[in-house]
DNA sequence: CTACCATCCTGGTTGC
DNA sequence: TGCAACCAGGATGGTA
């Protein structure tokens, strides 16, 4: 499910039922993460209270009243649902259960296990080793196009590759990746460092656009609900091209025969999907 | 630095 | 219908 949109829209669930709430009971079922939880998680995280819900790119930083802070990503599978206690029964891949003291009951659940959680100190945050080193938020000021053709300067990879890696900047993943790109009518192939001037612009405002109007539709859903509430977002409707091989791109006028609409290449083992006519 | 690959897991879909 | 191959929102570490 989770790239920035996804998360942000699960983090705005939980921030309205969650910030000020004790919580009064951690249960830990499963504890082999993509890493292990910290020692005592479940412990460490008992009887405190949530004094704020943030976000880091594609990781859920909830704030503790103990300067502590529950670092949550959800990988590729993650979810985390909000409910009454016990609305069905705990399945095989509800890792943690955590009841609140106003009765309400969060679950983490992830079939994959691709997902990972710690505690860290709310005064490293920034240097925790997830969070070092990551690019700026792509909603943000700092994310310009002049960030962006500086960090791309030299660069060989393609756009594509620049867009997926986190530290040139936070909580793009393929799919918004693919769309962005699409609105930027640029290439998923073109070199990083030619990304500069109106091509930097047009790729800074379609991020910036794309993850916007997806947070907006409370994220794309695939096979796994997105918010917090259980409800399923419906960005995916919105798509241009993820997932859309073959069919005519939405924003060309040419013939889907000749062409053979969208199109889609494996770039470093994922799935790109575009439009070779009207992206350059 | 770069591209590419496998890896960690499970489950849903596709194709024979 | 059954079964195997393939694919999936992420991130990392190794190789050449």
């Amino acid at each position: 499910m989770p790239e920035l949109p996804e998360v942000e829209t699960v983090c705005r669930g939980l921030a309205s039922k969650l910030e000020g709430r004790g919580l009064a009971t951690v249960v830990q079922r499963r504890a082999d993460l993509r890493f292990p939880l910290p020692p005592d998680f479940a412990a460490r995280l008992t009887g405190r209270r949530v004094a704020r819900i943030g976000r880091r790119g594609k990781y859920i930083l909830v704030h503790l009243d103990d300067q502590m802070v529950w670092l949550v990503h959800l990988g590729m599978s993650g979810r985390i649902i909000l409910g009454p206690p016990e609305a069905t029964p705990p399945g095989p891949h509800d890792h943690v259960v955590v009841l609140t003291d106003d009765g309400t009951e969060l679950r983490y659940t992830d079939a994959r296990r691709f997902g990972m959680m710690d505690l860290v100190p709310a005064a490293g945050l920034a240097d925790c080793r997830a969070l070092a080193g990551m690019g700026p938020e792509p909603l943000e000021a700092d994310f310009s196009p002049a960030y962006l053709s500086r960090v791309l300067a030299g660069r060989q990879m393609p756009v594509k590759a620049a867009l997926l890696d986190q530290k040139i900047v936070a909580g793009i993943g393929n799919i918004y990746a693919c769309e962005s790109l699409f609105r930027a009518r640029l290439s998923p192939l073109r070199r990083a460092h030619t990304l500069t001037g109106a091509r930097a612009r047009r790729l800074v405002a379609a991020v910036k656009a794309v993850l916007a109007e997806a947070i907006a539709a409370g994220g794309s859903s695939l096979r796994d609900y997105v918010q917090a509430s259980g409800e399923l977002g419906y960005f995916q409707h919105q798509w241009a091209v993820y997932d859309r091989e073959g069919e005519a791109c939405p924003g060309c006028t040419c013939d889907r025969a000749r062409t053979g609409g969208i199109g889609r290449l494996v770039q470093s083992g994922r799935s790109t999907f575009y439009c070779p006519v009207r992206q350059r």
